[in-house]
RNA sequence: GGGGCCGUAGCUCAAUUGGUUAGAGCAUCGGACUGUCGAUCCGAAGGUUGAGGGUUCGAGCCCCUUCGGCCUCGCCA
């Protein structure tokens, strides 16, 4: 046994077939703890470190424990010729004149495609070794394809075949050929064929991958996200990202066509402190000051509107500095479009026509145009929310008129107070035992702020006939109190109705959850079912008592109803705005309005938010003045490309619809984001970071 | 900032509720096998039970601290 210094380079031919190549072997040889050269019989060179430049073809040698055991009997298995030449320090470009180039893909090969000979390249997702007969399904983003490789066809290349693993990359040449009968595979696209390989590439080893591709458990998240790499090419990953592609362009021809403009707005903007909190990136050439990212587009594309662009969209990533949620992230897709001369009818139009597209052409769902309009009060009464799930009924019903005259204390006292008494009627609920109910349940709601759930089963009268709803405190409600209560919610026997006494705003911010929760688990809700719609009549504030000042219900440039201009100065609470929210399954996808064009309404509504003239013009300045130069009427909208990708990939986590998306604490666990900075950095910046700042200690001392 | 769930072999999960040497399936490695397709069969290897401390004769299990992930309330004009 010979050492081979580092000043060596092999080339190898097999069987007069370049089959490798001098740079892919470097990589495909990294990752070994040993190299061994043959030559003739003997074993020429041994080499350890990672790091050499030698190069060698032995694709099956996998530690020194195994070559130990074959010894020298390995000779008869390899017949290669080998030259040496001394290592001119260059690889002269060997590597890439013989790459088999694929000619077809995974996904793509049928019956049709019979008697052709073909190249494909990708993963091996399973191998099926018979000692004989060696069977690959090879995958890329389109599909797997069989690939079977038999000594009868080509010796060497069925020998190398059985040495591949899991996600090594190869290219193999072959003929289309018909599975014999019986043994077809309906679960592939291509399981009509296969292709009978007689030449064969690895582009690349891989090692064992930390978690298997083609598996049907659910693998921890926390792994999925260190290695995304891996789990992007599980096909369930890759058709979410196809997806996401579709829609993107879907939005981009729908609004080219329409005459829209694509128009790019600043990462790098001004903070305007109001609603989410601003992710702030240190300016260099002026110290001490900050651009944010933004939010949204909004003051651009309303500046867009008043430099004569018209027609605005953008699909455009917003950053919102608040805690992530399961269908929120931190950093995320939307698109955002504005448009001048228009009133909310023609925004909503346009817009429901694009999202019909998108389901039409992705899902090939039939949209209902025009979508359905419902109230922002009817939302509320009915669904105790702004973003109603109209996949079932069970609306939400007052029953305070009823609750009143009983004799139950908490019903009667919370009305007293001010509140109101709401329920819902869940059919088939009667099946909850008490404990789903008192625990369970009221638990549930109990972390919406509800401080108790009263039930009532309805159940079939004592003498046999009627309805009538049982249960601890039916005692306190008179027999024709119960009938009214049967009545109002047309309860059927077996039904559950759930009752919560509070302020109306908490009665509805339990109830709605409630309601979907009881939608979900009685089975009510269609798979594959989506009900749009859009949500209008939003009032244009809300107050805050907190504060002592009202809110913007939407944002402080959505214009109100012409009708209600004057109540801006009277009445601002029953202003009705010009907004508009589409709703889907419960969830918003997407939002806007019509803007306010006047620079005098838009002062008066800054007075009403409290937001004084100073910090109107320090804050909103440049926008203010731009109004001033001739604004047209505009209004727009904007999606939230993420939540619109989630329904229609049937998905409830956005971080799988997003590539390379963050965790819950904001950290990148791929690439180890946010990291520290080097103090040079820092410095450039004039910013010291105090690592102690707010504990007691530091601040007490001298 | 608050509440909840979780962390055991590379992966997914067990471990008779504090008791002997922490098990299984898949993956990995070795062997056999010419029609498989989540191949099969035989064999092997694989563990600081997230980390640190405590209680105990004895801790995967109980207690405290801490790290990480997920869900959620607040927050998200």
């Amino acid at each position: 046994m010979l050492i081979i210094d580092d000043c060596i380079q092999v080339s190898v031919n097999f069987d007069g077939h370049p089959l490798f190549h001098i740079r892919r072997f470097h990589s495909l040889l990294q990752n070994r703890t040993h190299l061994l050269v043959l030559l003739s019989n003997q074993v020429v060179s041994q080499n350890g470190p990672k790091k050499s430049r030698i190069h060698c073809c032995c694709p099956v040698w996998k530690s020194e424990h195994h070559i130990r055991r074959r010894g020298i009997d390995l000779y008869p298995l390899f017949r290669y010729s080998v030259r040496f030449r001394p290592h001119k320090n260059s690889y002269s470009g060997l590597e890439s004149t013989n790459m088999l180039k694929r000619t077809h893909n995974c996904g793509q090969l049928r019956l049709s495609d019979v008697g052709i000979q073909v190249i494909l390249s990708g993963w091996v997702n399973s191998y099926r070794d018979h000692g004989n007969l060696v069977f690959i399904d090879l995958r890329d983003r389109e599909g797997l394809t069989q690939l079977v490789f038999n000594p009868e066809i080509q010796k060497e290349v069925h020998r190398i075949s059985r040495d591949l693993r899991c996600e090594w990359v190869i290219a193999a040449h072959g003929v289309v050929r018909p599975r014999g009968e019986g043994l077809e595979n309906p679960k592939l696209a291509t399981g009509q064929i296969e292709v009978a390989i007689d030449k064969i590439e690895i582009l690349n080893k891989a090692k064992t991958p930390p978690f298997d591709i083609d598996v049907f458990e659910k693998v921890n998240e926390e792994l999925r996200l260190t290695h995304r790499y891996i789990d992007l090419r599980r096909p369930e990953m890759q058709n979410k990202l196809r997806v996401r592609h579709r829609v993107a362009k879907i939005v981009r021809d729908f609004f080219d066509e329409e005459g829209y403009w694509e128009i790019e707005t600043p990462m790098l903007g001004k903070s305007t402190p109001e609603g989410a909190r601003d992710f702030l990136v240190p300016s260099r050439l002026y110290k001490g000051t900050f651009y944010a990212l933004p939010q949204s587009p909004q003051l651009f594309k309303q500046i867009l509107m008043v430099a004569g662009t018209d027609k605005y969209f953008q699909i455009v990533r917003c950053f919102r500095d608040e805690d992530p949620r399961a269908d929120r992230q931190a950093e995320f897709t939307q698109i955002d479009v504005e448009m001048s001369f228009v009133q909310a009818d023609d925004v909503i139009s346009v817009n429901e026509r694009l999202v019909a597209r998108i389901f039409k052409e992705v899902l090939d769902v039939n949209l209902p145009v025009p979508v359905p309009r419902i109230s922002y009060k009817e939302a509320m009464d009915n669904y105790g929310i702004d973003r109603p799930d109209l996949r079932f009924d069970m609306k939400l019903k007052d029953i305070s008129d009823i609750a009143a005259a009983c004799t139950f204390k908490v019903f009667t006292g919370t009305i007293e107070k001010g509140g109101i008494v709401k329920g819902l009627c869940a059919p088939g609920g009667g099946k909850f035992s008490r404990s789903d109910i008192e625990k369970t349940l009221t638990n549930f709601i109990a972390d919406f702020g509800a401080k108790g759930l009263a039930w009532m089963k309805v159940e079939k009268g004592d003498d046999g006939s009627g309805l009538v709803p049982k249960s601890s405190i039916s005692k306190f409600f008179s027999a024709e109190q119960l009938e009214q209560l049967v009545q109002r919610f047309e309860a059927k026997e077996g039904d559950l109705l759930l009752f919560v006494a509070d302020k109306e705003a908490t009665v509805n911010k339990a109830l709605a959850p409630l309601r979907v929760r009881l939608g979900h688990e009685l089975g009510l809700i269609r798979p594959s079912q989506f009900e749009f719609v859009w949500v209008v009549d939003f009032p244009l504030f809300e107050w805050n008592e907190g504060e002592k000042r009202y809110d913007s219900l939407h944002h402080p440039f959505t214009a109100p109803i012409p009708q209600d201009i004057p109540k801006l100065d009277t009445d601002p609470a029953s202003i009705c705005s010009q907004a508009y929210d589409m709703v889907v399954n419960g969830s918003e996808i997407g939002g806007g309005s019509v803007r306010i064009h006047d620079p005098a309404i838009q002062a008066k509504v800054f007075d009403l938010l409290n937001i004084s003239r100073q910090q109107a013009q320090e804050r909103f300045g440049f926008f203010l003045k731009a109004l001033e130069y001739g604004a047209p009427p505009h209004g727009g909208i904007a999606f939230g490309l993420d939540r619109m990708v989630m329904l229609l990939t049937d998905t409830d986590n956005i971080r799988d619809v997003i590539a390379f998306p963050k965790t819950q604490r904001g950290q990148c666990l791929l690439t180890e984001a946010p990291s520290e900075v080097d103090k040079a950095q820092l410095d450039e910046l004039n910013l010291r970071v105090q690592k102690h700042s707010h504990t007691p200690s530091d601040t007490q001392r001298p």
